[in-house]
RNA sequence: GCGAGUGUAACUCAGUUGGUAGAGUAUCACGUUGCCAACGUGAUUGUCGACGGUUCGAAUCCGUUCACUCGCUCCA
């Protein structure tokens, strides 16, 4: 029963994004690719201000992190050194008779199947989650080379360089933002796994006595974050602490939030170890440990990992801000109507502010205040159709704020400032507007 | 990748036994109104997911394929 009113909310999501352009399927004139995702006017102003959110909280308000922007392609043995290679190209095999599919290292007996005993399985098929492509104009293997898979393993192959160049001491961290790639075999949920995503990933180092209370500092930062800043409420996400460890990890959570379709991951912070660094190490040949002069000595940094989808905060932005309430009309006998209001965070929503006149004849003024606003905020200027309209064509892209320049205007100087959330209305002093909108932005 | 379902205008959907497509909303223009999808008049929009087959003729029947949804499987 919940399960179809939620997948509901997901159709009408989709359906939003789709119309009103945040979100529509890549290549979809050639019929779409399945695992690809296109971000379209108002999507892409979004996915700029996470990023841009994310920047400022990790890299730009912190003296101890050092921003990156890596290739996406790196030399093959990054990824021999990370385990992606050999470990999720996993031979697998299904049975004709029963459907299911099992990786051949896990089975007892190779050529039964273990559900229904049938001998009927098809040959081992190598399943491997990194996309390859080639570097050169030459097609063979000697030249294949992989797209990352996740933004944090050339962090770790430049950290050495970072650090020079920086100066910087443990701890310190180095952050990125970017493209990563995976073959997911099976995508799903709209943008939730998709084949290519974006990740906002921060790794920091330190020594591993520190480790754990890194780790808990990490973590206690990123959940203030979204409480304060995405104004996620208590009840839209949870800690998912990991018991089952990757083989490498001393500690983990999952920063996970209530979905349409259920519960999923949104941020991992993770205590990694020295892991990664002692693998690049190894080999690439480098000591890439960390001189502490102070204490004359050489100690491999432990690293505590922040890492974010940022698709899938976009997606759960939209999907918890969705709402359809009712509000008043002046249709024929009618006294409410349907209202679609995305309520997204000011900081992050496409349009901060709509520079809407009351009238046409009222244009010349409220285009001069609009493009005056529009330096200090994501602003949008309407100018057609009737005013109520025009509210809720804003309020179904997540307009925190509505101006509304009117026939008084000009005269006392002050416009209506309308609230998407509560409908109210405020008379505000053009002199003040800057002020007051940064207020109600930032709250 | 397997199984089931779905695919008609930007959105939601209708389309009778095969006879080359409609509605509402949206969008645009003009008029009117002037604070919550108002009203009137008019206009624009589809290779009916794609390709192929059967047929005099296919949105409709058949095959293939692509995409999406759900269930397996996978998810470092």
């Amino acid at each position: 029963m919940a399960e179809e009113k939620d997948n509901v909310l997901m159709e009408k999501v989709v359906s939003l994004c789709k119309r009103r352009g945040f979100i529509f399927p890549s290549s979809e004139i050639y019929g779409g690719i399945n695992g690809f995702w296109d971000y379209g006017p108002y999507g892409a102003r979004m996915k700029r201000a996470v990023e841009a959110l994310w920047w400022h909280e990790m890299v730009e308000t912190r003296d101890n992190v050092e921003g990156l922007d890596s290739t996406i392609i790196c030399h093959p043995r990054v990824w021999k050194a990370s385990g992606h290679l050999d470990q999720f190209s996993d031979l697998m095999t299904d049975c004709r008779k029963c459907k299911s599919r099992y990786r051949v290292d896990q089975m007892e007996d190779p050529t039964t199947c273990p559900n229904c005993g049938s001998k009927d399985l098809t040959e081992p098929r190598e399943f491997n989650l990194m996309m390859k492509t080639f570097v050169g104009p030459v097609f063979d293997e000697e030249h294949a080379a992989y797209l990352r898979a996740e933004t944090c393993q050339p962090i770790f192959v430049d950290f050495h360089s970072v650090r020079v160049a920086t100066r910087q001491k443990l701890p310190f961290g180095i952050a990125q933002i970017g493209k990563a790639f995976r073959n997911e075999i099976n995508p799903r949920n709209f943008t939730f796994r998709s084949r290519e995503f974006t990740q906002m990933e921060m790794e920091f180092f330190c020594d591993g006595e520190d480790g754990m209370k890194w780790f808990e500092y990490w973590k206690e930062q990123r959940i203030k974050y979204y409480r304060e800043k995405l104004k996620f409420s208590d009840d839209f996400f949870r800690i998912y602490e990991h018991e089952k460890l990757a083989h490498y990890a001393k500690a983990a959570i999952d920063i996970e939030v209530k979905f349409p379709f259920g519960w999923g991951e949104l941020e991992g912070v993770h205590h990694r170890g020295t892991w990664d660094l002692s693998q690049h190490s190894q080999f690439s040949g480098e000591d890439l440990q960390y001189v502490d002069h102070d204490n004359k000595r050489k100690l491999m940094p432990t690293v505590i990992e922040t890492s974010v989808g940022l698709d899938r905060t976009i997606l759960a932005l939209l999907a918890r801000g969705y709402e359809e309430d009712t509000a008043a009309t002046q249709k024929e006998g009618m006294d409410e109507d349907v209202r679609i209001v995305l309520h997204l965070p000011p900081l992050v929503a496409p349009v901060q502010l709509a520079v809407l006149p009351l009238s046409k004849k009222l244009d010349e003024n409220a285009v001069k205040l609009y493009t005056d606003l529009n330096r200090y905020f994501r602003c949008e200027y309407d100018v057609t159709g009737s005013i109520g309209k025009r509210y809720r064509r804003q309020d179904e892209i997540g307009t925190p704020l509505c101006l509304t320049f009117d026939f008084e205007s000009a005269a006392d100087n002050a416009v209506t400032v309308r609230d998407r959330d509560t409908m109210q209305q405020q008379r505000v002093n053009i002199s003040e507007l800057r002020s007051y909108i940064e207020n109600a932005i930032n709250r």
